[in-house]
DNA sequence: TCCGATCCATACGCCCCCGTATGCGAACGG
DNA sequence: CCGTTCGCATACGGGGGCGTATGGATCGGA
């Protein structure tokens, strides 16, 4: 499973094959076959990994800090900057799920698990709902997005320019 | 090259297949050997035609339209949405850029064109650099994101979510 | 009428990958 | 000491894909 989250994170779901799984963990694909029905049984499993780790997790991580809402989102957009390796599972699967119904079923709970607590965090300071929903959707979109775009800056660092957003943001 | 980017459009640079596209087309392989040396040779054609769509294309045409920098980024954003075929291809292109350095540099020079011609059309209504520098990177991080965010919006439509979030942008 | 360029089709060898069938040692309970 | 189960390895058939080699067919021009 973590072996097939690294190659998904490396090369999208594409690059998960049983073969160059098992090569890489040192057996066969005999002993593959003997933990998983076939290729589609340790996809759907690892989806099924990725959402514990990526909702649950991070959503208990980010409650435990205190504060209100404005320095809880301060502290998602740090979190979710971090952690390399979930982040480029994510990606992955994103544009996996433009493809895969299953997968984007899967995703559009995550998202919308996701989008609820951050309507519940820019609540706290914000009062119109058509204002809250659009500040998520720009949250969401900069969580993403700014891993698929590679302009320069013009001297300045993608983190300074992304903390700016934020602060337009969580205004 | 059409069928090579209809086929990038919906299935990432991995479904680029030399049979499968010569099978689409009515031909053999044979056929494709005589028109491309190899496959990579027709990825890197398909990469620089769709460059000149995308860039020089597009900025021809929110400049032939009227107004100040507003109602062009209005029009940019319009327009970004709108055609479908082209906007599936950049997001195959840019999750295939996050795996191969090529194809990331030339996506680089792409989004440095774009940002340059934003930055004008946002200078037109905003001072600080680095207030323009933000805004530039939340309109393309909403471009490209909002296609990877499957998210729903409590009975709104994603287009009126969209809209209020262009509306704070250019604001 | 013949020749060369153009635009393919056919056929081949090779590699990668999937899934299955079967063998096989090592550990373990009785 | 022995049978069973676990955790693989080996071997196979089949399919798909790449690139190459070579064999036409058509067609315009000399």
């Amino acid at each position: 499973m973590e072996e097939g989250l690294r190659a998904l994170a490396g090369g999208g779901p594409d690059a998960v094959r049983v073969e160059s799984l098992a090569r890489a963990l040192g057996v066969t694909k005999g002993g593959f076959y003997w933990h998983f029905d076939d290729r589609s049984t340790l996809l759907a499993e690892m989806l099924d990994a990725w959402e514990r780790i990526a909702v649950d997790e991070a959503i208990r991580q980010v409650d435990a800090t205190p504060g209100g809402g404005r320095e809880k989102l301060m502290r998602l957009f740090g979190l979710a900057s971090s952690s390399g390796q979930l982040l480029k599972v994510e990606l992955a699967v994103r544009d996996w799920a433009r493809r895969d119904k299953a997968v984007a079923r899967r995703l559009k709970r995550v998202d919308n698990r996701r989008m609820d607590y951050m309507r519940a965090l820019f609540g706290d300071f914000c009062t119109d709902d058509a204002d809250i929903e659009s500040r998520c959707l720009v949250a969401m979109c900069l969580f993403i997005g700014s891993n698929f775009v590679v302009a320069d800056h013009r001297g300045r660092s993608r983190a300074d320019v992304f903390a700016g957003a934020v602060r337009r943001l969580v205004q």
